[in-house]
DNA sequence: TGTTAATAAGTTAACGTTAACTTATTCCGC
DNA sequence: GCGGAATAAGTTAACGTTAACTTATTAACA
């Protein structure tokens, strides 16, 4: 059987005894041609299986109308909210989206970004986790004129606008909550202390309980125990079931926990449940997301929402604006607001 | 400022004094170059920002390393399990994934496969729910050499390997187990009636109803009122709540459900709380897919597990064979075993 | 010391398409 | 029936890169 080959505008043009430009004419319905060549023509492409080689098209109209999205963790529900949000708002201005997954690693990120800026991408919007490698690769796609917004990641560029949730003052409003509750043992599970830096939600954590005159106790803050190459504290169910049973062994156990997201607090409740104790009776619980199954876990779970959507669109808008303008923007940050939802894992209803 | 452009590896040559070829030499290490020469092309990548123009090398060598992927519905966990199993059998062949969403309507189908062809991928794996234009595209794009895959869509087609979860016996196998309990009246919720022949799950009910000479009941099958644009059947949480409402509102409501999937089912479930009514004591119900959340509901979810990972893993190594192969390899087809997880939804523990 | 092989470049053309320009023909209005 | 506009093509070159080929220089060995 024969190679496979792409049939070109060359070829049709050829069998027709036309030339290339006539046939790019009749593809791409402009300029003048007669009703009898451009029949011919259409006819041709049709028998031939022709389609035009966008790659080559993209090469010589410096623009593909496509946008890269790096996304990591998409079983989480909350990626899907924000890619869906991204897409919609891109669509309705006539770009394409294209979704990479880099679940894991630094090298997954820069595979991602290499990848993207190969397909010459208008825009890349990055959802992933900070990490050293992977924002210096960063810098220099930026560098090189690529237009980038990032979503959630402690990423500060010139030339870069970021947009994420207030995850600061969402994990502060959490532990308050549970302070409020009468709460004075609270553990945090999710993240190493040594993490509080980049993650601001366990810095609002930190906060809560320094505002209210509680002392940290270290051992109450536990994470995963080995990172994964290169990215901090990726999070998981299983992270929250075994972060749990850690805090359950200590000789003072916490009576109230905020997890770092809904599923880690999902892991935790299992934990709990496990051990034979009421929630909130014996421990309390607040997660951070409000993914879907938040409202459907028994009971329903505690959580921070924060607005996916928003942020989907705020960031497809200011990666636009990098897009369509030729001067190059200031950058531009947008913190948004997250809001506690107060469900029966923390306090009972009536 | 001034307009964006990207440095080539022409202005890098020419700023040099070297011939292009030089540079791309060094960029791509291979072929002879200097100590002497490498050092300063190398310092001139750097401080140019030079970025190598992958559309334009793809032109030349004509391919791209990168394959697409046709996604529907991505809230759904299970969406993201096959993405990433797909995404890590590629990865390990050294191909990336580029995702695309088509979330409602058989345009976006089209625009997602357009975009696709457009950058070249070396194949596309459809997962998206079969609709006429999408098909008729579908054939056109495999027609002009383009390896493609489809995963659980009805897609017959000469050169397109096609992948699926036994969603017959799924469905069967759901139904049976309803009927083992001693229920006669069972409603199925998702679809409607008149969509059995692309449905296989209601279709595997319709079959078991009939082995155990149980009449078919058609106000006990309800589906989404009206469709969305072309793509019949799009599954929610909410079409599954307002399905079960019309159900309970019949004179003579059905004692166990068999929902499309189990964001369906969950959606049910609260109609059925709301109504007051207990969970498997008065109606049960039984899911299908087996995402994560479906251990966690109250009461926990019977459900059929269909396995992801394994219809991800063989779509990719079915396309990975279309694109090594020069011959057109035989049209392949493998449907999948699903299985019935029995939880608390149906049958009370003890 | 001459002949071959390895090294270090440069040159040309092509990947498939299209922007910009040119040429030839037809059509109208006055 | 002449000038300008509209129509219907064709021609050329370029987008950024690289495969394939050529040329020149240096090293290596018999």
């Amino acid at each position: 059987m024969a190679k496979k080959r792409q049939v070109t505008l060359t070829d049709i043009a050829a069998t027709l005894g036309v030339a290339p430009m006539t046939v790019s004419r009749v593809v791409n319905r402009n300029g003048y041609v007669s009703d009898e060549t451009r029949e011919k023509v259409l006819q041709a492409v049709k028998t031939m299986n022709y389609r035009p080689n966008g790659v080559a098209r993209n090469l010589k109209r410096q623009r593909t109308e496509t946008v890269g999205l790096v996304l990591g963790d998409i079983s989480n529900p909350y990626s899907a909210e924000l890619a869906n949000a991204v897409r919609e708002r891109l669509w309705s201005s006539g770009y394409n989206l294209f979704i990479c997954i880099s679940e894991h690693s630094a090298t997954e990120d820069i595979t991602a970004f290499e990848s993207l800026v190969d397909h010459n991408v208008d825009g890349i919007i990055v959802a992933t986790r900070s990490n050293e490698e992977g924002d210096e690769h960063l810098r220099d796609i930026v560098d090189s004129n690529m237009p980038v917004v990032v979503i959630g990641r402690d990423f500060q560029y010139e030339g870069v606008d970021h947009v994420a949730a207030d995850n600061l003052t969402g994990g502060y409003e959490a532990t308050q909550h549970l302070i409020d509750l009468g709460h004075r043992r609270i553990g945090f599970i999710g993240a190493d202390i040594k993490n509080r830096g980049s993650l601001k939600r366990l810095q609002g954590y930190l906060n809560a309980l320094k505002t209210h005159d509680i002392e940290v106790d270290e051992r109450l803050v536990t994470g995963r125990k080995e990172a994964i190459s290169g990215v901090p504290g990726y999070s998981t169910e299983k992270m929250g079931y075994e972060g749990m049973k850690r805090l359950l062994s200590l000789p003072n156990p916490p009576t109230a926990v905020f997890a770092r997201n809904d599923f880690t607090a999902i892991g935790a409740m299992t934990a709990i449940k496990e051990a034979g104790l009421g929630i909130p009776a014996d421990i309390a619980i607040v997660g951070f997301d409000d993914i879907p199954m938040a409202m459907h876990t028994s009971p329903p779970l505690t959580t921070v929402r924060q607005p996916m959507r928003l942020q989907g669109q705020l960031a497809a808008e200011m990666l636009l604006r990098r897009i369509g303008d030729d001067e190059t923007p200031e950058r531009k940050e947008r913190i948004l607001n997250c809001e506690l939802i107060i469900r029966e894992s923390t306090v009972l209803p009536g």
